[in-house]
DNA sequence: TATTGTTATACTCTATAACTATA
DNA sequence: TATAGTTATAGAGTATAACAATA
């Protein structure tokens, strides 16, 4: 991913140091991350969509339709999704105790263990990322990203 | 350190003023962020990767190969990104005056336009979510993003 | 022969609309 | 009737492999 800004698709000036608008420093972050995250997804044969599907089944067992809402798609999409990863062991549908009409989604074992290595090695990643910043720049900008997270939330 | 993972989607607890760890909190901050530039190409009928090609062509007329060079993909994906685009009037091939192989992709002032648009709308919505941050948060979050993007380049 | 780009093929991801089966 | 989920269909985006034209 070449240094260019998400937004103008500009060039900053050349050598390293450049500082960047906060627009673009966060676009160009974004692309970052999102790119080491599908990278890290791929190495396991997973897509981004699959491992966050794996990341909110974590601690959840929801339904089609609360995993439609979660991750912002259709239901239609979301059957399609959860196929492929059933296909793969990763997930299983079990049918609703309290209406039969709807299932709960759960992981399995395996899915468990490959959410987990996933996370494992995207984590190495993103240290290795910032194994530069000072501790005190680490905790800022956990702090900065969290405050953001929390305004949109 | 894997504790709350935002990389696997997991939600911190509910009320604001969680502190994530420096791991979920980039990738929590990416998705967030990812999301806002989906949704803001979305109502300009845009794909993100069709709004990543025109902000490569606002300063550059790359051939197919160095497109994908960029992009990072298959010069296979670029014919149809830049088959759809060019359906829609917002870029042109022209063949290169030096090799009568290959082509230079370059924007119409259709698609300039439309790239304008969608950067300003963009830009507008992360000030919208940056609001809240003092001067100093935010001159202090763009150094650290930017620095963070200098050591992957 | 090597390179540039396209085409053929296959798959994932997504939405909309129509459908089935419950409720 | 209304809701939960699936299926049918269509299209974008991606890769790999085979191909054409040019170098």
């Amino acid at each position: 991913m070449a240094t260019r800004t998400a937004s103008t698709g500009r060039r900053p000036s050349p050598s390293g140091g450049d500082e960047l608008g906060l627009v673009d420093a966060l676009a160009q972050l974004s692309f970052l991350v999102h790119g080491i995250l599908a990278d890290t997804a791929g190495e396991f044969e997973l897509s981004v969509i699959q491992t966050r599907v794996l990341g909110v089944l974590r601690d959840r067992t929801p339904t089609m339709n609360e995993l439609a809402r979660h991750l912002g798609l259709d239901k239609a999409s979301i059957s399609g999704l959860i196929d492929r990863a059933e296909r793969r062991g990763l997930v299983q549908r079990t049918v609703s105790p309290t209406d039969r009409r709807s299932y709960q989604v759960s992981m399995t074992d395996t899915g468990r263990a490959l959410a987990s290595r996933v996370a494992e090695r995207f984590a190495a990643r993103i240290e290795l990322l910032v194994a530069d910043l000072a501790a005190a720049d680490r905790r800022r900008l956990a702090q900065l990203a969290s405050q953001l997270i929390d305004r949109a939330t």
